[in-house]
DNA sequence: CAGCGGATCGCCT
DNA sequence: GGCGATCCGCTGC
């Protein structure tokens, strides 16, 4: 299973009041504070899984949403899991659902995974626009939303 | 140990 | 553009 991304958010540690890791660790949230690569997965509204590539070094939280992204080989497993054909991986708990990623993974590695991270064509990071992350009710200042080229 | 509310989604108007 | 669904981890008593 591929998905190039095309949308991700930043999220701290004790400095982030929007992060989940801004109170210390908890048992949900302690893959938050692993290495680099670690995925962080949680329950949203208690219906929707969102994955989090954990950004490292051990000790510090820190970490990437994964908030929309194009799939790519594996689509037609992906269209399956979501129940459509279209709108299949550009929000957070769509991804998952498309990806097939629920809390089992959180804590393991991207690397050891079923999902693979595509690099888009475009690779100038002068043309990623940053925008105020959406959906949180704090530190909403912050411009750690970053839209990808397609 | 009970209550709250959220890093959302999809369907409705 | 607005709202209901539907959990459970965390906070505060």
């Amino acid at each position: 299973m591929v998905v190039r991304l095309t949308e991700v958010e930043a999220y701290g540690g004790a400095d982030d009041p929007a992060s989940h890791a801004h109170r210390g660790w908890t048992p949900r949230t302690l893959p938050m504070f692993d290495t680099e690569g670690t995925l962080y997965v949680y329950r949203s509204y208690g219906i929707h899984w969102c994955m989090n590539i954990v950004t490292g070094p051990r000790g510090t939280a820190g970490a990437v949403l994964l908030r929309g992204g194009v799939i790519g080989r594996g689509r037609s497993v992906a269209e399956a899991r979501r129940g459509r054909q279209d709108h299949l991986a550009d929000g957070p708990g769509k991804l998952c659902q498309a990806l097939g990623v629920t809390g089992a993974l959180s804590g393991s590695s991207i690397g050891e995974g079923p999902v693979d991270i595509e690099l888009g064509p475009d690779q100038d990071p002068s043309t990623i626009v940053a925008t105020p992350r959406i959906g949180i009710s704090v530190a909403r200042d912050r411009p750690w939303r970053y839209l990808l080229p397609e």
